[in-house]
DNA sequence: CACCCATCCTGTCGGC
DNA sequence: TGCCGACAGGATGGGT
């Protein structure tokens, strides 16, 4: 489900309310991807302090004596993450993390348990940092841009759209926004990434940007379940050009858009618009 | 290094 | 209705 926009509006829609928040218990449910790493009972009494996010990554600090670190989480396939001030709800089946702070509870819900809550002592001082090791650049730093891009895709064979969506030159772009960022850059998903010419790469660079900007605008996608903090949901998909619209006309053109698959992962594009 | 593929797990939807 | 397979927003880890 969440890729960058979904990752950060989340990020956005609760982390001034939990900032300075005392953490007062913490609930754990079924496993999820990789165990917490300490005990659960360690966290209490930290201090939360400012909410960051890297790729689709979210890091809470943690401050206290006893364990000084923080927490990295990881939204998965299916995950979402609730905070209210009324912590009473009782936990749902899918209710996999509980933070209990002074402020309210963090909750992270995940059907398929493909997310993460990993406890780090400090993202320079390893353990979960590694997880963070080999991703690319944020797309709205500044050094992205078509060079880099360029460069990143230099070498290798797969298809432009599989690169994109490896996360080790820039990250954030996920199946949707992959799909969508080579739509506005009139690229073929299908073309070997090597053969991006340095204007291509440039306009795809721009297009990664503006694609996930306006997703981020629109408050994410919500395709079946993503809701922000608070229950929000996002409306990007009632503007995407291409995906899960198989068989459906191109906005553009009118061509039928395309569906087909490379790398086990759905790929939309319009065989008109996205030539080359 | 680049790449392919299986894998983690649950829910939903379409076809028969 | 029920059953069954295909598919789903991610990313790692192992093998070639």
């Amino acid at each position: 489900m969440p890729e960058l926009p979904e990752v950060e509006v989340t990020r956005r829609s609760f982390a001034d309310a939990i900032c300075g928040a005392t953490v007062q218990s913490v609930r754990l449910g079924k496993p999820l991807r990789w165990p917490l790493g300490l005990e659960p009972q360690r966290l209490v009494g930290a201090r939360v302090g400012a909410t960051t996010r890297r790729g689709k990554y979210l890091w809470l600090p943690l401050s206290s004596q006893l364990a000084p670190g923080g927490l990295l989480l990881h939204l998965g396939m299916s995950g979402s993450l609730g905070f209210s001030a009324d912590a009473s709800a009782p936990a749902g089946a899918h209710d996999h993390f509980d933070l209990q702070t002074d402020r309210g509870l963090l909750r992270l819900n995940d059907p398929r348990r493909f997310g993460a809550v990993v406890w780090s002592p400090g993202l320079e001082a390893d353990p979960a940092a590694k997880l963070l090791a080999g991703l690319g650049l944020e797309p709205f730093d500044a050094r992205f841009d078509g060079p880099h891009l360029h460069a990143g895709l230099s070498g290798r064979r797969v298809a432009v759209k599989q690169a994109l969506l490896a996360g080790d030159i820039v990250v954030g772009a996920g199946n949707i926004y992959a799909c969508e960022a080579l739509f506005l850059a009139g690229i073929d998903p299908r073309l070997a990434a090597c053969k991006v010419s340095r204007p291509r790469a440039a306009r795809l660079a721009t297009a990664v940007r503006a694609v996930l900007a306006q997703a981020l605008e629109a408050g994410g996608s919500t395709l079946r379940d993503f809701k922000d903090a608070h229950g929000v949901a996002g409306s990007f998909q009632m503007q995407a050009q291409v995906y899960g619209r198989e068989g459906q006309p191109c906005r553009v053109c009118g061509t039928s858009i395309r569906r087909i698959v490379q790398g086990a992962r759905s790929t939309f594009f319009c065989p008109q618009c996205q030539k080359r």
